[in-house]
DNA sequence: TTTTGAGTTGTTCGA
DNA sequence: GTCGAACAACTCAAA
């Protein structure tokens, strides 16, 4: 060991001081402790974080900077190149260590490797950390020693491991540097929109490790139990939305999973335990998504499944505008659209029908449709992003079959049966009754009249007739399979 | 190596 | 209105 033992601790999407291995990794070592975080979009290259993401990380980072704050410590902000920036932290510090907790994008492990041999070769004592799965992507092997493309048997494997240990607790003592090095201010950075476009944002979210506990406190000792079928409800609040704090790491799924876990002990068994096992199933997609994320990496830009490399995708941008805007003419689709527009978040049940509209109806590429979830959900996630629009296109692992197309009228009937959601978000159609609220175009003239709704003025006509848009693309599957 | 069973979230059609 | 089968064929995972 060094004269110096100063460590540095790279912040990265870990923006939490409790179960995090690396900060405790640091402290354990007695001596001043830097905490670092770099701003460097453009080595995150096409997946730099959208606008959304950048609004809750300019909160994240104040929250995090707060925090450390209270203890004494401060938050270094610096820009990229993040090789660079960690190089002069450690020589204006006599820093001689480096930790951080693993991030799984390509462009970010490329980027980490290198970094972490240079550092290393320069003589400094690097060491990584997993502080973001449940159980470390690289190790999840089949009986072949491959990497499993399948959820069920994934899940299996997982599970057959031992349990993921126990979140550890933020250090109790940290020791600040004498002098500390020169900083940033967050918003220097300029994550923030120039126009305020984020009053929906907002209103619908608090920001921090903190607000991000109390979450999980709320949804386990509330939701939890009926998560089962409540999650399906968009019209109801069944869900977690954990899922913004999970990308940022200012929840560990270490808590997440023990913190239910926990709470499934106490129960009998029934609906209530299945629901449990239910949310840590979802856990465990999200593993699975990383898992995928590391094994198979071409797929955040191209699909899993090579045949698909053909599919004749159209570019209607005229159809993908309507989309987004939450103009389609299909009240499910508008809403979730323009949920997601405008809290930077979309109920999981509603993503789905979403992307099934624009890549099914539409026909448009699944990639354009990544995009757009990429620069507008708070919650965007490359591993889960990917996963979830290669899934609803039929062309990633353990795929939706291409045959399966959501109906989005049948869908809003069975899942938003009162219509409480369609007029939340498309309140234009708020006066419907809720027999026609999921088919305005089905409801006749007189009904319209007296609801004040006039179909093409104040709200559109579908853009796509569903039964034809079905057909066309079963026939576009069909097509590229002889082709 | 070959075989066998299985595979998140649906829809439509006909009885 | 309810029910079961068909929808296509493929690939994975394990025996």
């Amino acid at each position: 060991m060094s004269a110096s033992d100063t460590s540095i601790v790279w912040f990265r999407h870990d923006l939490r001081l409790a179960d995090h291995p690396a900060l405790v990794a640091a402290a354990k070592r007695g001596g001043p402790v830097i905490p670092v975080f770099i701003w460097a979009p453009e080595e995150e290259g096409k997946w730099a974080a959208g606008a959304a993401s950048r609004w809750w990380l300019h909160r994240s980072l104040k929250s995090l900077s707060e925090s450390l704050d209270s203890l004494g410590m401060r938050l270094t902000i610096r820009r990229g190149p993040s090789l660079a920036a960690i190089q002069a932290i450690a020589a204006e510090t006599g820093a001689d260590a480096v930790y951080w907790n693993r991030r799984y994008e390509p462009a970010i492990v490329l980027r980490d490797t290198k970094i972490k041999s240079t550092l290393k070769s320069g003589g400094l004592h690097v060491e990584s950390f997993n502080g973001a799965c449940l159980f470390e992507p690289s190790i999840i092997k089949n009986k072949q020693g491959k990497p499993f493309q399948v959820f069920s048997a994934f899940w299996r494997s997982c599970l057959s491991l031992p349990e993921p240990t126990t979140p550890i607790r933020r250090p109790s003592k940290l020791v600040a540097p004498k002098t500390w090095p020169k900083r940033l201010t967050v918003e220097a950075l300029g994550l923030e929109p120039r126009v305020d476009w984020a009053g929906g944002i907002r209103e619908a979210w608090k920001i921090g490790e903190a607000a991000a506990g109390q979450q999980l406190k709320r949804f386990v000792s509330g939701g939890a139990a009926g998560y089962l079928t409540g999650r399906d409800r968009p019209d109801r609040a069944g869900t977690s939305r954990l899922s913004p704090y999970l990308h940022f790491g200012e929840l560990s799924p270490r808590q997440a999973w023990h913190s239910v876990r926990r709470r499934q002990s106490d129960m009998p068994p029934g609906d209530a335990e299945d629901s449990m096992a239910c949310f840590l199933r979802e856990l465990g997609w999200r593993e699975f998504a990383y898992h995928l994320l590391v094994h198979f990496p071409h797929t955040v830009n191209e699909p899993l499944r090579d045949q698909f490399r053909a599919f004749p995708w159209g570019h209607d941008d005229a159809a993908l505008a309507a989309w987004q805007r939450g103009q389609t003419g299909y009240p499910v689709v508008d809403a979730g659209m323009r949920e997601l527009w405008t809290t930077g978040w979309m109920h999981n049940r509603v993503r789905m029908v979403v992307a099934s509209f624009l890549v099914k109806h539409l026909l448009v590429d699944w990639r354009a449709g990544a995009a757009w979830f990429w620069d507008t959900l708070v919650d965007a996630d490359l591993a889960n992003n990917t996963l979830g629009w290669q899934w609803v296109a039929g062309c990633g692992a353990d795929a939706a079959p291409y045959f399966r197309i959501f109906n989005p009228i049948l869908q809003g009937r069975k899942f938003d049966p009162g219509g409480d959601y369609v007029r939340k978000w498309a309140p234009e159609l708020a006066a419907l009754p809720t027999k026609w609220i999921h088919a305005p175009w089905e409801t006749p003239p007189s009904v319209l009249e007296t609801a004040g709704i006039r179909l093409g003025r104040a709200y559109p006509k579908p853009i796509v007739d569903h039964a034809t848009a079905r057909k066309r693309a079963l026939a576009a599957l069909a097509e590229s399979r002889q082709g």
